[in-house]
RNA sequence: AGGCCCGUAGCUCAGUCUGGUUAGAGCGCUACCUUGACACGGUAGAGGUCAACGGUUCGAGUCCGUUCGGGCCUACCA
């Protein structure tokens, strides 16, 4: 053991080696042992566009705490890493990328992703299909060895030898089969249908890719005239240049204002065409004029309408939302220059009736903001009915726990209403669906493996598909494909369903949804049985943190910075279920001081310990023993300290339990709260320094070893209660103890080594007596401004058990509260300058008492008893009280009214003495 | 258009599910202390009509309703 322990602890001369040695030693491995309670979990593979952000850290930190819990517990434990190909924005950040390198000079602009975007596009399709793969590739080794390097620095207790990727050669293979069984079962189909369409990405994406945006706009009313020349009809719409595409008016059948019009004919301003009047119960006759227009290929419910009524349905916009052909004299406008010629041509014919404002929501890219263009295209479905029904079930049957339980609500609401899902992507990095269309006949062939021919004609000449899957089709995969789905391992058949998921609201339905769905279906069995929703990590201000706002916080530099466990540790005593959390420097600072509180509560055990010498070390290391053989109880240490060794005992076993009360149930903010007050303020301020003459001392050969004894087994019992939260400070310092040698981590020790036996009612009462004395004695101390001095007291109380503790630990008191000599009273004070139920306290000295401020003090207190008795009294003299409130809530309240009775009686009493 | 969350000390938040001591913590603030683990420390303290109003109850920060203020989500609202 080195004797020199640095005063401030740093962390980075710590971590680093023990992050290494965890992964080199492989410790994270499951035991694979049956006989065990079994706790696995697979992690949510960040997408390999990067490196993590802040949120990855509480994800991890959470997911870590709990793993390193269970393991300490016994179970064998399971968290699997690994990443996802996160097809539309890896392509995305790799066709960025792709620009930078053409364009340097726009660095720093503001407009310089999207110029580095527009040009890395153009020299994708100028290098074709095969070496964009290569540099997605090359981009995903990348960006993968980055994250699982910030994981391993972060402390992830993950087994890296199971690490995945949602593109591996197996994984693909096993997304492929089962977009063929979806296929073959009619779930998955391919049709014409309105999608969203981003013209900037140039793909088809998913109604959840999409974001609403609340902008002002504006509702115009155009007049169609009759064909007949009979007046016009007025429609009111958004988006006037889609006029180009109507193939009909609705109105609603009920709406007497249009009863005759139904059935006639219009004439479509522009371009002349005539187009009918249909009814449909669709329409809302209370909106606009109660007349739409119907424009069936850019608009679902048109499309609806048209399907209902067989209407032409006319492309008007093209794929990057340019005019079409079929937009005749507007052809190659832009879809918003297209709309200012429209209303000026329309303005120019009288037919613009008039224009109101009108904020309308929409929709845009989630990636690229650009505002997305409901488009006819043909693209692959999935039906999601069929799959949702199950899924639906196992939440409503507890077979899946949603926590916090307000998502349940959510989860299910989202699922009652869910749509077909739009899976194919127009993009190149991504699962290649497996379809080829037979050049001869047409027929369409679906197979995982590559087909050799035509099964129908034997046809050889194959046109493969060229979409690729959203990447959430593969990732809802993940928890049984990871585990070695199609094949029926050992793995899957141990590990799943696993026991708990824990992911951001942000992806319940992209991807906790759609896991439920698919777990289901092709496991028979749901893929976790718990769901936990994280918080959302914050900046100060509570903004959300986005790299456009240049307020994100990379977790390796804050940890660089403090120190890992202090970041660890503000992120989870910061996490309240369900509450956000506000990422502050302050906060961790805090913590990072915890740390350091730790490392010097350590090395002033083990400096004392150092000084000891050898022989007295030996005898001390022999008797701690270790948590594997021996049961952690106080040993006996004699009249002084006894009461500190069985109190602290005893607190240890609360605060074990109410750790794992809390962890079981998510509540990371209060198990990290009960550790951190424990430590810091039972253990470092009452018990070390209780037992400090005891262990600064000399050990003699005769001497009794226990009070070191049981010091130790607290330190280190204290320790394994941190570890979840902090790993690399316990670590460090477990090794240092005593008796280490040949154990390889601290992880793989049981969690709490001091049991619900230890628990000692009589030893708390105790201790806070004791406590409550000192803390009299320093206040008055502090009040007569004698911090400085040793002073002579007295107390006294009528109570002579309590009279005999305080007799026994007489010299404790003396050094803790800074006194000179106690003076022990059977009976009253003539006048208690300290009052509480059990005893008075009055501090002895030359300075002249400052009778006004005790005066003031007591009179403050008066009043505040008299406000609580008050109260009680109020609540003891009501029948309904009595009659109706639990005996035991009545009887504590009576207590509580003797209690603050005599208290209140003995602050009158001195009052009155004062004068 | 529906739904959800938040409003508690100067600041950041616990506590509300499961109603019952004199409502807690961290930071900040005040006073004192460099006492051989730690000044990233110690000791003592100041600071809150729990957003407002109404209701239920013997009893409300906690349950119910309404209002105000802030945030978020879902949605095929021309």
């Amino acid at each position: 053991m080195e004797t020199e322990i640095p005063k401030v602890y740093s962390p980075e001369s710590i971590e680093p080696h023990w992050a290494r040695i965890w992964v080199d030693e492989k410790l994270y491995r499951p035991v694979e042992d049956a006989s065990r309670p079994r706790f696995s979990l697979v992690i949510p593979p960040p997408n390999v566009t990067g490196s993590l952000h802040i949120g990855h850290m509480l994800e991890h930190t959470e997911i870590d705490i709990l793993m390193r819990w269970h393991r300490m517990r016994g179970d064998d434990v399971l968290w699997l890493p690994g990443t996802d190909h996160a097809s539309i924005a890896t392509q995305m950040i790799v066709e960025q990328e792709l620009g930078r390198e053409v364009l340097p000079e726009m660095e720093g602009r503001s407009s310089a992703a999207a110029a580095w975007r527009r040009e890395g596009q153009r020299r994708r399709l100028e290098m074709g299909l095969d070496k964009f793969m290569e540099r997605c590739w090359q981009w995903k080794e990348q960006s993968g060895g980055r994250i699982r390097r910030q994981m391993e620095r972060l402390g992830a207790s993950v087994d890296w030898t199971r690490e995945r990727f949602t593109m591996d050669a197996d994984y693909s293979r096993a997304v492929l089969e089962v977009f063929s069984r979806l296929y073959r079962e009619g779930l998955i189909y391919r049709g014409t249908y309105i999608v969203n369409w981003c013209p900037r990405c140039g793909t088809a994406v998913s109604d959840l890719e999409v974001a609403h945006e609340e902008r002002p706009g504006k509702l115009w009313y155009i007049r169609y005239p009759f064909e007949d020349g009979s007046g016009y009809v007025t429609v009111a719409t958004t988006r006037p240049e889609t006029m180009l595409g109507d193939t009909a008016v609705a109105v609603n059948p009920a709406d007497d204002r249009y009863r005759n019009a139904v059935g006639r004919r219009l004439v479509l301003p522009l371009l002349k065409r005539v187009i009918p009047i249909v009814a449909d119960d669709f329409v809302d006759p209370g909106f606009g004029t109660g007349a739409v227009k119907v424009t069936p290929a850019h608009d679902p419910n048109d499309f609806g309408i048209a399907t209902r009524h067989n209407l032409e349905q006319l492309k008007i916009l093209d794929e990057k939302a340019l005019m079409t052909e079929a937009a005749g004299p507007y052809k190659g406008l832009d879809r918003y220059k297209a709309r200012e010629r429209v209303l000026d041509d329309l303005r120019a014919e009288g037919l613009l009736e008039k224009e109101e404002d009108y904020p309308l929501s929409v929709g845009v890219c989630s990636r690229c903001k650009t505002v997305v263009e409901p488009l006819l295209s043909k693209q692959w479905f999935m039906k999601m009915q069929p799959l949702a029904e199950p899924a639906i079930r196992a939440v409503e049957d507890g077979r899946i726990r949603i926590v916090p339980e307000n998502y349940r609500k959510i989860y299910l609401d989202w699922m009652y209403n869910i749509h077909d899902w739009c899976i194919s992507r127009q993009l190149w990095w991504g699962h290649r669906i497996p379809v080829w269309t037979c050049e001869q006949c047409g027929e369409e062939i679906v197979s995982a493996d590559l087909p050799k021919a035509c099964s129908k004609c034997s046809g050889s000449k194959l046109r493969p598909e060229t979409d690729v899957l959203d990447t959430w089709f593969s990732s809802a995969l993940w928890p049984f494909v990871t585990l070695g789905w199609p094949e029926e391992t050992d793995d899957l058949r141990r590990y799943y369903p696993t026991d708990l998921m824990i992911m951001g609201f942000d992806i319940l339905f992209f991807w906790g949804a759609r896991m439920i769905m698919m777990g289901l279906k092709f496991m028979n069995d749901v893929p976790f049985r718990e769901l936990y929703i994280h918080a959302l990590v914050r900046d100060a201000e509570r903004q959300k943190m986005s790299k456009t706002k240049g307020n994100v916080i990379d977790p390796l530099e804050v940890t660089e910075k403090y120190g890992t466990d202090a970041v660890r540790f503000a992120l989870a005593i910061s996490a309240a279920p369900g509450t956000d959390i506000a990422f502050s420097y302050d906060k961790i600072e805090s913590y990072r001081a915890f740390a350091n509180k730790i490392w010097n509560a350590g090395r002033f055990i083990l400096m004392n310990l150092e000084k000891l010498g050898p022989e007295a070390r030996k005898r001390v290391a022999a008797a701690t023993g270790s948590a594997a053989r021996d049961a952690f109880v106080p040993l006996p240490t004699g009249p002084t300290l006894e009461l500190a060794d069985r109190w602290i005992f005893s607190r240890l076993a609360t605060v074990s339990r109410e750790i794992e009360e809390a962890l079981a149930d998510y509540r990371f903010h209060e198990a990290s709260y009960k550790i951190y007050h424990f430590f810091w303020h039972e253990f470092c301020d009452w018990y070390l320094e209780w037992v400090k003459p005891e262990i600064t001392r000399p050990l003699g050969p005769e001497d009794s070893c226990n009070a070191w004894v049981n010091l130790l087994r607290v330190f280190e019992s204290a320790l394994h209660l941190l570890h979840p939260f902090m790993p690399f400070i316990t670590e460090e310092l477990w090794h240092r103890l005593p008796n280490r040698d040949a154990e390889v981590s601290i992880s793989r020790t049981p969690f709490a080594l001091v049991t619900a036996q230890a628990a000692n009612p009589d030893a708390e009462k105790d201790f806070e007596n004791i406590r409550t004395l000192v803390v009299a004695a320093r206040n008055a101390k502090a009040e007569a401004g004698l911090q400085k001095e040793k002073v002579a007291a007295r107390a006294a109380t009528e109570d002579s058990a309590l009279l005999n503790l305080f007799d026994v630990h007489q010299e404790t008191i003396l050094r803790l509260a800074g006194l000179e000599s106690l003076d022990l009273i059977s009976g009253r004070l003539e006048t208690g300058t300290h009052v509480t139920a059990a005893f008075e306290f009055q501090l002895l000295y030359e300075k002249k008492i400052d009778l006004g401020a005790e005066r003031s003090r007591l009179g403050k207190e008066r009043a505040k008893l008299e406000q609580a008795l008050e109260r009680v009294k109020k609540q003891l003299e009501n029948r309904n009280f009595l009659d109706r409130a639990p005996q035991d809530v009545v009887q504590a309240t009576e207590s509580r009214r003797t209690e603050l009775e005599s208290q209140f009686q003995k602050v009158v009493e001195s009052l009155e003495r004062l004068g």
